[in-house]
RNA sequence: GUCCCCUUCGUCUAGUGGCCUAGGACGCUGGCCUCUCACGCCGGAAACAGGGGUUCGACUCCCCUAGGGGAUACCA
């Protein structure tokens, strides 16, 4: 039997982090097995889905490159089939037509909470009641009926059995009088469909697992795997909601966070393997099992998915990520580019990249690199560059460098050194104003290696137009 | 209210009865390296929610309490 797990949004906002993770480990879970991962737009609520959160929730899946299998599933375009098994039921006498109105509904349900017995509030009226009794111009839901006695057990992969009293379970709707399915009865059909044989989303539908549970019985068909996992808080602990900071995937994107890095740090969200903190993809798809799943909820840390990003900024390729760079500088930009900056990005960008922790902080410092003198300069640059004996040592420097014959680091670097030791001066007091003269800025890769990637006309350039 | 789930350093976690005077990672922090900032390296502080059992022996098993979370719709 091959594997088929399947990722369920419903499209009533953009993905946000726990919605990516559930989707990452049905995902690897669907490539451990060589299964597939399928997935399935809950629509069932038109009004409240959009085209345009459909369309965010596709980017945010593709820009985490989590592929798909088969076409995507629309569940609206299944409601023929729903209401057809609700029928099924019906005339098998396993569901039944509910008349009750909002008002019977809403005073049930007081009721139930104020004797406070059980989680259900249904009283059944109309289970075993005479058809013949309808009142006239009502249209009825339709309930599926449910045990009155017993208990249910869930055999969870991640939660382990769950056990649950049946008379917690009353009588719910599948079927709304205006004909259209609820959720419920939906995720059954469309899951059996679609041969799904593990079910894996969030810890918040395991409540819902033991009514499915029953209608997959009633309906006769096999009940598939369930893995409920735990949910994602906020900072505050609460679940993740738009309030509780659950931003959308592309937020991270636009923040300069690689898909690698959430990949791997949702991934550690609850699934371990020993000490292993980065994991490829490749490894993950190995690796993955629901046994390591754990059972408490995670916290979202912004400083550990920053920490992973340096990492995964180091193995990207240079000349890729200088593509991207340079797309965004040039979006950002109303400065023109320099001829040479894609040359000098390339040879510069891993010196950047080792002090930078997002993509974004990688465009900021590159700047030095992106645009011809002259450059703008920050406090601290100017401030050093202010002093007289500074520029004196800056054209000094300036002259011995545009004499040497070779333009390579330990050419420069012997150099500036013997100017320094002639002058019995400590590196530093050389290098820092070299490094303002040349960057504008006081931070900056180291200097020689500054002076290579802009090469012998850009560096000279730089440091005339300073110490004049 | 009721039902369900959870509880190891601040955070993510390892740990499946003796290997635990509880390990790793992020963060914090002392130092080294050093042309700045990073990186890297060496060190430090920091946790088994509480109480009962079971056992020769509990972080690990059971019960209770507390705390947290989720679910309680003709939403998904």
């Amino acid at each position: 039997m091959t594997v088929v797990t399947r990722f369920a949004p419903s499209p009533t906002g953009y993905l946000h982090i726990g919605g990516a993770r559930t989707a990452l480990f049905n995902w690897l879970f669907a490539r451990h097995h060589g299964g597939k991962y399928v997935l399935r737009v809950e629509d069932t609520d038109q009004k409240r889905s959009t085209q345009d959160a459909i369309d965010k929730i596709f980017e945010g899946l593709s820009w985490l490159g989590l592929d798909h299998d088969e076409e995507v599933i629309f569940q609206s375009q299944n409601a023929g089939r729903h209401a057809e098994v609700a029928a099924q039921l019906l005339s098998d006498g396993k569901a039944y037509k509910c008349y009750c109105s909002p008002e019977e509904l809403t005073e049930m349900r007081e009721k139930a909470r104020e004797n406070g017995t059980s989680g259900s509030f249904y009283d059944n009226r109309w289970r075993d009641r005479d058809p013949a009794d309808a009142p006239a111009g009502v249209d009825p839901v339709v309930r599926i009926k449910m045990p009155l006695d017993g208990d249910t057990t869930i055999s969870d992969l991640v939660q382990g059995d769950v056990t649950r009293t049946n008379d917690t379970l009353d009588d719910f709707v599948i079927l709304r009088s205006d004909g259209t399915p609820t959720y419920m009865l939906a995720v059954v059909v469309d899951d059996h469909d679609m041969k799904a044989t593990h079910v894996i989303r969030g810890d918040d539908h395991l409540n819902n697992a033991f009514r499915q549970f029953h209608l997959y019985q009633a309906c006769g068909w096999d009940v598939p795997e369930f893995a409920h996992i735990p949910l994602i808080h906020g900072a505050d602990g609460a679940k993740m909601s738009k309030r509780h900071g659950a931003l959308g995937v592309d937020h991270y994107a636009d923040l300069g966070i690689l898909p690698e890095t959430m990949r791997n740090y949702l991934l550690r969200l609850g699934w371990s393997h020993g000490d292993d903190e980065t994991i490829s993809t490749e490894q993950a798809i190995e690796w993955f099992n629901l046994d390591a799943v754990g059972r408490s909820p995670a916290r979202f840390d912004m400083d550990r998915l920053l920490n992973l990003n340096s990492h995964y900024l180091k193995e990207a390729d240079p000349s890729q990520l200088s593509e991207t760079v340079l797309d965004i500088a040039v979006r950002n930009s109303e400065k023109p580019l320099s001829e040479n900056a894609r040359q000098r990005l390339e040879g510069g960008i891993s010196g950047l990249v080792q002090r930078a922790k997002t993509v974004i902080e990688v465009v900021d410092s590159s700047n030095l690199y992106l645009y011809d003198a002259p450059l703008s300069f920050n406090d601290k640059a100017k401030e050093l560059l202010a002093d007289s004996e500074i520029q004196k040592r800056i054209s000094d420097l300036a002259e011995i460098l545009s004499g040497l014959t070779l333009w390579d680091e330990n050419t420069l670097d012997s150099a500036v050194r013997a100017y320094a030791d002639t002058n019995e001066l400590k590196l530093g007091l050389v290098a820092q104003p070299l490094r303002a003269a040349l960057t504008g800025s006081n931070v900056s890769p180291g200097i020689f290696e500054v002076m290579v990637v802009l090469g012998r006309d850009e560096t000279l350039e730089r440091l005339k137009l300073t110490s004049l």
